[in-house]
DNA sequence: AAACAAACCTGTGCGC
DNA sequence: TGCGCACAGGTTTGTT
């Protein structure tokens, strides 16, 4: 479900909320959410902290706690981090409760919601993290919050042969795009999804550079897509409004908005599906 | 190196 | 109404 954009809109809003407040105490009703360690040891590793910073590698979370330990949180497909009154009854598939100290507003849970449950807790030591997170390591260049160049671009995409789709989606390479907004991307960038990299001309690769960093920060100043399932939602239950601005995704057999011509297409690849207008974006 | 399938789960929407 | 199937924003692992 949350890509780039949503994660960072989430990101957001835990530095807006959560920052600064300490957790009191801490549940947790589905092991599997916390399955690379233990319920005891999220528990006992998150309560009486205070968070004290939210940072956000491609699509996951890490959050500075004052104990000197981390917490990584990925959504995945369908998680959620909702700040909620902690006398409303809690949403169905509600994992991780974490009450947290009072502020302005006063008492507020931190909920971590996740009905497919392939979304992860986790604290770890910072000073352990290639031992215990080592996928935060394996992380490739996040558009947003790193320097990121044509000239990136051109290293990452010059000597692969796989279809750009496949590249963009490759989190060891770019960190933070997924089928949603590579979709978008290519689309914009008018490359054909099945083109091979190693293929693309500089001016393509050009363009492909210029629509990463449109498309990512134009999904983040909307605060994401929330789609017609409403599964998506920030911190505080809001929805983003990107998915008006879909051109392609999602959209297969529509006539496409950008030439008023093509017809868009769908495929699959790599068991996931995509979409491209076979006018705007040529073989 | 690249492509594919399967695995991890639950929910929803569709055709019949 | 109910059943069965396809499909869903992600990532890893193992096989061709």
């Amino acid at each position: 479900m949350p890509e780039l954009p949503e994660v960072e809109t989430v990101r957001r809003g835990l530095q807006d909320r959560v920052v600064g407040r300490r957790i009191e105490t801490v549940e947790v009703g589905r092991e599997r959410t916390v399955r690379r360690t233990s319920p005891r040891a999220l528990i006992d590793g998150l309560t009486g902290t205070t968070v004290t910073a939210v940072d956000r590698r491609g699509k996951y979370l890490v959050a500075t706690l004052d104990s000197g330990d981390a917490v990584m949180v990925h959504l995945r497909m369908s998680g959620q981090l909702l700040l909620a009154d902690p006398t409303a009854p809690r949403p169905p598939h509600t994992h991780v409760v974490m009450h947290l100290s009072p502020d302005g507003d006063g008492a507020a849970d931190l909920l971590f919601v996740d009905p497919r449950t392939f979304g992860e807790v986790v604290v770890f030591d910072p000073d352990h993290a290639a031992a215990e997170v080592p996928e935060l390591a394996r992380l490739g260049l996040d558009p947003l919050a790193d320097p990121f160049t044509v000239a990136d671009l051109w290293a990452l995409v010059h000597p692969r042969r796989t279809r750009i789709k496949m590249l963009l989606l490759d989190q060891h390479l770019i960190a933070g795009v997924g089928n949603i907004y590579s979709d978008e991307i290519l689309h914009r960038a008018r490359i054909h999804p099945d083109r091979a990299a190693d293929t693309l001309t500089r001016p393509a690769v050009r363009r492909l550079h210029q629509e990463i960093l449109d498309v990512l920060g134009a999904a983040v100043r909307r605060r994401g897509s929330t789609l017609g399932d409403g599964q998506y939602v920030d911190l505080m239950g809001g929805s983003g409004s990107y998915q008006l601005e879909h051109l392609v995704y999602g959209r297969a057999g529509e006539r496409c908005g950008t030439c008023g011509r093509g017809i868009i297409r769908r495929g699959v690849a790599g068991g996931r599906s995509y979409h491209w207008c076979p006018v705007c974006q040529r073989a």
